[in-house]
DNA sequence: ACTCTAAATGCAACATTGTTGCAAAACAAA
DNA sequence: TTTGTTTTGCAACAATGTTGCATTTAGAGT
């Protein structure tokens, strides 16, 4: 599904940057750091970016997957909607590229993570993504 | 053990802003946010209380728990060591009183995440801290 | 107790990010 | 195309991170 007929299904205004973080999301193998996002999408202002983010998690189409030293990454979410959240996965900071890949994780750990009273559970690791093991 | 002969034991100076920041964060049953501390040390400069943070942690004497919209909590190690850090507990962000709490997790819990293949695992969550539950 | 040196502090300065208000521009429905 | 609503761009301010540098302090030696 592209991004206009995404936002089109959230009854989203389908705007210049909507389309571009969607896509640029949709598109990126690991999470993008909203500094990433800010060079990229230059031609607009960083507040709309930021309401733009703000717009998209609220309807639960990306989710902040880490943040460290007040740098926020951001991942396209999947089978998210805006009153569940599944986010059953480990968001891995690659300590080569910097990049953050959300990983899934073993049914043994979700059980266990399952029998925690919290909500909102979130695991976060550092090592090397994906794209620079095999590289 | 004092904050002072910890001081002394760890061959750091024994000034009063980092005697004033182990004293309270050994006393605290929950990690205290940046601002909670600046406001409760304001006779010092804030980038003293910066560089004091920055120092402990790395002397494995406190860590960053919690890190979310731009708000670090940092609370007491202990067994930690400048090459050996045991932060194998969840760090829980009360949905009541805000505090951030560092929560024991099962063995169970504990060999699933040794089997991933990541260093610096973390798990936070959102929920009652204990404090505000037995209140 | 006094002196000296290395370390720590306070302060200025600047960068990044978060956040809001408001007028102008863009969007979608009619 | 007109119109009402939403979104954007811009200004403005706050909070935090970060560094350089002069001053002060801590600890060691005398
Ligand atoms: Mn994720
Ligand atoms: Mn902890
Ligand atoms: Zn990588
Ligand atoms: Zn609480």
């Amino acid at each position: 599904m592209t991004s206009e007929e995404t936002l089109e299904q959230f009854n989203l205004r389908k705007t210049k940057i909507r389309i571009a973080v969607l896509d640029s999301l949709s598109q990126s193998a690991v999470a993008q750091s909203y500094s990433t996002m800010q060079n990229a999408l230059h031609e607009f202002d960083r507040t709309t970016l930021y309401r733009t983010l703000l717009t998209l998690t609220e309807y639960g189409l990306i989710h902040k997957a880490y943040e460290e030293n007040g740098e926020s990454f951001y991942a396209r979410c999947f089978g998210c909607t805006e009153q569940v959240h599944n986010h059953e996965h480990l968001h891995l900071k690659c300590s080569s590229c910097g990049g953050v890949e959300c990983i899934e994780i073993s049914d043994q750990l979700k059980s266990s993570l399952a029998q925690l009273p919290f909500q909102e559970i979130n695991i976060s690791a550092k090592g090397d993504c994906s794209a620079c093991v095999s590289a």
